[in-house]
DNA sequence: ATATTATTTTACCAACTGGTCAACTAATAG
DNA sequence: CTATTAGTTGACCAGTTGGTAAAATAATAT
């Protein structure tokens, strides 16, 4: 029925790509079109608007980060700590290439859209909202088969540590993008642990 | 000499909010003036371009921050967790506040700027840059003092610490922000101290 | 009073924004 | 071989963008 095409794709692609490493309102749909080499007909026979064209390339930013860096990891048989130690690393690496390649440390993509677009448009916010939800989760059950191996204290509050987690990659990532440094992700991303993990049986409870 | 003019604080103080509450590329010239009472002549005649208006607006922004929330914390006698909790409880409040007034959690005014601009204009990068450096010092100050009093441990890096801290203050205004929830800033919040406080004389180093 | 300076106003601009439309072209199904 | 469906193309649009220029107006200094 009818031909086919890879307009939609390549649309898909290039808005990560111009969005993820300038911001949605700093890019159009004309060059969106140039980018991909699709013309402006086109885009709008695919997507009824750059909105929804976001919307999806958003679901497939969060498809691919779950692929290439939730699911290696959080899958694996590592013990808590180490899991946040390797997801560290890996956006450590992800900076490192982005500003090989673009000469500057972009971020996270939905990061930067949460920030950008949460009280401008609706939708896209409880988009990201239920992403970072499904986020905190991987965490989540990380925390809660770490204090059933008696490696986290039973006081540890899975989901506002889940979240808290979360909370700090996202600033760790939004520290490296303002100073233009990948290795702020290395540096930083080493606290983490702090937020939650202990390789002791029982946490030392000293905060109160 | 001539006459003066309110017009050029009406616009800084136009851009803070206008600004803040939605992003740089999302308010216009246009807008930023028929919500001053200022004539799009007079912008000109006051700043180069709307880039300059915003990094004025950006000083303003910070100035004020300082004087309403750092310095009244980092000027008392408290100890450091509790600085960090006041800290914390003041920014609840004014998410709190600006939900009531706008629908919405705008997050770090600051913070917003630096993952929409950080790649896109250089200059502005910096200038929050140094802003971050300057956050950092007030935290990296308050946790030298406490290692002095032996409220924290000798092997705390204050300057790495001190960079955590903001980082997961920024991490935990942009989860306010994604869930349009000020509550966010309270229950993450209260997380902030296991980055680097302990009340005891030298913190338990279990992590390694 | 007058010259000077600072500010305001109005009208304007080219470039670009997101978006529309109708004609055109390929592929497939019957 | 013909319909039908799916995708492509280029011309077009109204509204807006950041920014300009020159004349008009007020305040001050002399």
């Amino acid at each position: 029925m009818g031909r086919t095409s890879t307009a939609k794709n390549k649309l898909i692609t290039s808005a990560i790509e111009l969005i993820g490493n300038r911001s949605y309102n700093a890019v159009g749909v004309q060059e969106l079109c140039d980018h991909s080499g699709v013309k402006k007909g086109s885009f709008y026979h695919f997507f009824p608007s750059k909105r929804d064209l976001t919307l999806e390339a958003i679901d497939a930013m969060w498809a691919k980060f779950k692929e290439q860096m939730l699911d290696p990891v959080f899958s694996s048989d590592m013990p808590a700590y180490e899991k946040l130690n390797v997801l560290i690393n890996k956006s450590y690496e992800y900076q490192i290439s982005a500003k090989e390649c673009t000469g500057c440390v972009t971020g996270c993509g939905i990061g930067n859209l949460a920030l950008e677009l949460s009280t401008q448009d609706e939708i896209i916010r409880q988009k990201i909202e239920q992403i970072f939800e499904e986020w905190a989760q991987y965490f989540e059950n990380m925390i809660i088969d770490a204090i059933n191996e008696g490696t986290l204290s039973v006081d540890t509050d899975p989901r506002s540590t889940s979240q808290a987690l979360l909370a700090y990659m996202e600033g760790v990532s939004l520290m490296g993008k303002t100073f233009n440094d990948p290795t702020m992700l290395r540096r930083l991303g080493e606290g983490i642990t702090q937020l939650c993990i202990s390789k002791k049986k029982i946490a030392v409870e000293d905060n109160m």
